[in-house]
DNA sequence: GTCTATAATTCGATAGAC
DNA sequence: GTCTATCGAATTATAGAC
């Protein structure tokens, strides 16, 4: 069959963050991409050139963070909690990424910067400048972390509780880690 | 040179140990474990058999959780929080387990099982046991996040902490996933 | 116990016919 | 645009000499 150029690309494209997804980024070979996309694995070295930058690729985001300054500084772990939710249900590319930045260093610096670039301003606007980037790197810790258990490692209570559920738990973790004062309590004396 | 089997073996434990905790299964190889160790790539076969067994006894954590039951209520959060960062700065296999458990199936097994035997009676004893599960999930999911942006991301604000900073800061969260009410406040009506 | 040699695969990448 | 054939490199694993 002859597809058009756009298409075998998309289709490509597509197989390619599914198996970077699930297997990170050693484990996943051209060959299996190709089979996936139902085309010869030549075509896949035509399109991208090589399996780095076929990786570049699948992997690129775009995130269109919105602007949090008009939400009430109450609500903000709520909208927060959720956002980030519907993000990770609905970009594959955050799920490539989060699976091959354990092992890659390019990928690794991805999630920082995304991190670093989306999260760091908003926070930025919420706590002093001293404090918030390790509010910051809290939040983010806690967001990796419920995404890690749920999505990757598939942890059986994390995993079955509904959007909903998981913003209702998440909302005034975040809320503390980015609004609420830090005033840790002593240990035992 | 020639040494006695016990010492060989654990030199190639110890290499493999830091091989796979820093790159991960697929991209960690033989060679490489063999070239750290010091000694010849057919001595890991001799003693291990597959690369699959020698990453099964890298792996292998015989965790002795203590028992938290004599910990008043209100500071279970500090303990379990300073108890687990050190388990992280001092067990490797942790980091191996967290590295490898999210490309391959059979770590990330083991992470689950070790949450839920370890982790999950403790939060058995504190919670109902209708919530429990959940509560120990979600706490499970903050441990190891942090673990996830201080360890294998590197996150700089977060990796930048001091050990008393992380637990004055991990403490409330594990607090309030383990003991405190679950009473979510209404979301924008 | 130690090492050389090599078998058997697998994979990324290239060349070139159609 | 599509596919066959194949190269070259790297890897796990085995056999066997010393």
């Amino acid at each position: 069959m002859r597809r058009s150029s756009a298409d075998t690309k998309a289709a490509i494209l597509s197989a390619a963050r599914e198996r970077f997804a699930a297997d990170g980024y050693e484990k996943t070979t051209i060959r299996s991409i190709a089979a996936d996309a139902g085309i010869d694995p030549a075509m896949v070295m035509r399109y991208f050139g090589t399996k780095e930058k076929l990786f570049a690729a699948a992997a690129h985001i775009d995130l269109k963070f919105p602007d949090f300054s008009a939400v009430p500084r109450a609500q903000i772990g709520a909208v927060l909690s959720g956002h980030f939710l519907d993000l990770w249900e609905n970009n594959e590319a955050l799920q490539v990424l989060l699976r091959t930045g354990v092992t890659n260093e390019a990928a690794a610096e991805r999630v920082r910067s995304i991190f670093a670039t989306q999260l760091g301003p908003t926070v930025a606007a919420l706590a002093g400048p001293e404090e918030a980037p390790v509010r910051a790197g809290l939040a983010a810790s806690q967001i990796l972390g419920l995404a890690l258990t749920r999505y990757i490692l598939r942890l059986p209570p994390v995993a079955a509780l509904s959007r909903d559920e998981v913003v209702s738990w998440l909302a005034p973790i975040l809320q503390r880690y980015l609004c609420d004062p830090h005033t840790p309590e002593p240990l035992t004396p």
